[in-house]
DNA sequence: GCCGTTTTCGGCCCGACTGTTTTCAGTCG
């Protein structure tokens, strides 16, 4: 079994406990170990093969013995049991806003609703509202949770969040009214995919701020509508959150928004173990009730007795102790980048010609620019054959010749063929500044079949570099199986560069892996894969999801000059 | 169910909003 199954397989087993009213800090010890597997980079096989499972937090006897189960044998009759205990149709019900664990085991002890049928029944019939502790508007409200549950289920990308969240913080901070606005939650620690968006603002006529944000014009709906806190539906269906708080809890409410909820708790636990209180009014000492005078988050963290956390890292993965050591990242900016290496014209599927692009990109401040049309077997998108490619690398060099601001490289985007082979012979490849190999074909290839292939490319003296390692496309497609592990070893091992796809519906090699990567010496090149001139802005991406990797310059090729570049290659 | 250099038992982050209530439970982030 997966680290991901192992993790869904816990978290089913909390929530199922949560339903059946069992302790809440059982159920969280579960859901809190479910994540601690998800986030952890290591090698969840290897963990249980050398029995060092325990080492991770929050995992202790019983849960080192389930998860053993699991990976061992694919199966825990414990959790077989408790699915027993409550009908299938049961746990997707608590996606419903508004319903949690409490309410639904009245529904279900009471009116015996298991289902989206039974449940849709009672709120219509008046059954639901006549309960202890429901009530007309419960039912109204669930009715309406029901109808738009497509809706609030639905997740983000980031590049589609992110322009939401930025026209309606332009919005906010037109309000006469608003001191100082923001991006928080997810949407600001660069995740690739949110849920919602967080706005927080600070204010001393909080009601004028919210009436503001709750009339925005991309507003479909008004969820709540509080004095510091609203919550509405945007046209497209993301739910968005605004906080509002007095400007002198500006530094306490922007971390505690900010998140991550994990980091948050450690955060607070940190204070409390100081003698001190956190929340997001502020920062206290003792039984004092004046909070202690922060500017920013950076006098917030050194409070703390810490070195300032880039909201990026703030994911409860180590970087709270690293700052307590002051050993946290000098973590990559987008100014240190000159150039990138996977893009396309209209020789294959992109867009834009050389010059176009070589423009483009000069005026975003670049200073080299590769190009990596598809190669033959990508039909689909109009791949170049050993003809068409000798001839655009003749196009390079005239446009070089005339000394632009932004120098062409010669690439590819070389198709790695089942069993390992490259769409082109090294004869050719030897003649590119570089070479991009990616898969593109026989996604359903298993684990062992697909790295081999891939390691077969990596070990290809002529490929500088894999393209977006598992293929997945965010919200749509599955990254095919892959020991991403054993990936990184051998691009370790041959020099090999791996692609930080900065693509929003990509962003792959996802972010998790990269300290790992970086760690065992893989550089990292964060390419656009620019269809058109407009996509190398997606370079924003890739350093965002960089920085949530713990990268640094020296770990991301784009940060080198052309002729240190050229070096490498 | 986890955890511990004050604790091996008794804690486990903290507060806003809603809807149902006359003081609070449930849900959410």
């Amino acid at each position: 079994m997966t680290k991901d199954q192992v993790a869904a397989s816990l978290k089913e087993i909390g929530t199922i406990l949560e339903l059946n009213g069992e302790n809440p800090f059982k159920c969280r010890a579960y859901l809190n170990a479910a994540r601690t597997l998800e986030t952890s980079p290591t090698d969840l096989a290897e963990l249980v093969r050398t029995n060092r499972l325990g080492e991770l937090p929050g995992i202790g006897d019983a849960l080192r013995e389930k998860i053993t189960t699991l990976v061992t044998t694919g199966k825990l009759p414990y959790l077989d049991e408790l699915r027993t205990s409550i009908p299938s149709g049961l746990l997707p019900l608590l996606d419903l806003p508004g319903l949690g664990p409490k309410k639904l085991r009245a529904l279900r002890e009471k009116l015996k609703i298991e289902s989206l049928e039974a449940l849709t029944q009672a709120c219509q019939d008046g059954r639901l509202a006549s309960l202890d502790g429901f009530g007309e508007k419960t039912a109204t409200n669930l009715l309406d949770s029901i109808q738009r549950r497509a809706t609030y289920r639905k997740l983000h990308r980031l590049g589609t969040a992110l322009p939401a969240a930025q026209s309606l913080l332009t919005h906010l901070r037109a309000c006469p009214a608003v001191h100082q606005a923001e991006i928080a939650g997810s949407l600001r620690r660069g995740k690739e995919i949110v849920k919602d968006l967080d706005l927080i603002a600070s204010s001393n006529k909080p009601k004028e701020v919210m009436k503001v944000f709750v009339s925005a014009p991309n507003v479909e709906k008004v969820v709540a509508h509080g004095e510091t806190k609203s919550s509405v539906i945007l046209t497209g269906g993301i739910p968005c959150d605004l906080r509002v708080v007095p400007p002198e809890a500006w530094p306490t409410a922007l971390a505690h928004f900010t998140g991550s909820k994990e980091h948050n708790i450690a955060l607070r636990q940190r204070a409390i173990d100081q003698g001190l209180h956190l929340s997001e009014w502020g920062l206290l000492k003792g039984k004092s009730k004046t909070p202690l005078k922060l500017k920013d988050e950076k006098d917030l963290h050194q409070a703390l007795g810490l070195s300032f956390i880039p909201p990026e890292l703030r994911e409860d993965s180590g970087e709270v102790a690293a700052a307590e050591k002051n050993e946290l990242p000098d973590l990559l900016t987008r100014d240190q980048i000159r150039g990138c290496l996977h893009n396309h014209t209209l020789a294959s599927d992109g867009q834009d010609t050389l010059a176009t692009m070589a423009q483009a990109a000069a005026e975003l401040g670049l200073d080299w620019l590769g190009i990596a049309d598809h190669s033959k077997s990508s039909f689909q998108a109009n791949g170049l054959d050993a003809q068409r490619l000798e001839k655009q690398i003749e196009e390079i060099g005239v446009l070089n010749s005339k000394k632009p601001k932004c120098t062409l490289l010669s690439g590819t985007e070389c198709d790695i063929l089942k069993g390992g082979k490259l769409d082109f012979p090294d004869s050719l490849l030897q003649e590119l500044d570089y070479v991009v190999a990616s898969v593109h074909s026989g996604f359903t290839s298993d684990e062992k079949e697909m790295t081999d292939r891939i390691i077969r490319a990596i070990e290809n003296e002529h490929v500088t570099c894999l393209g977006h390692p598992t293929g997945r496309l965010l919200l749509e497609r599955e990254a095919y199986p892959l020991n991403i592990p054993k990936i990184l070893e051998a691009a370790a091992a041959n020099g090999t560069w791996i692609e930080l796809n900065a693509n929003p519906w990509r962003l792959d090699l996802d972010w998790r892996w990269w300290h790992k990567a970086r760690d065992l010496g893989v550089l990292c090149c964060i390419n656009p894969d620019a269809h058109k001139t407009s996509h190398l802005r997606f370079l924003d991406f890739g350093v965002t999801l960089a920085r949530k990797g713990w990268l640094r310059p020296h770990d991301v090729i784009n940060t080198r000059t052309l002729a240190q570049l050229r070096k490498l290659l």
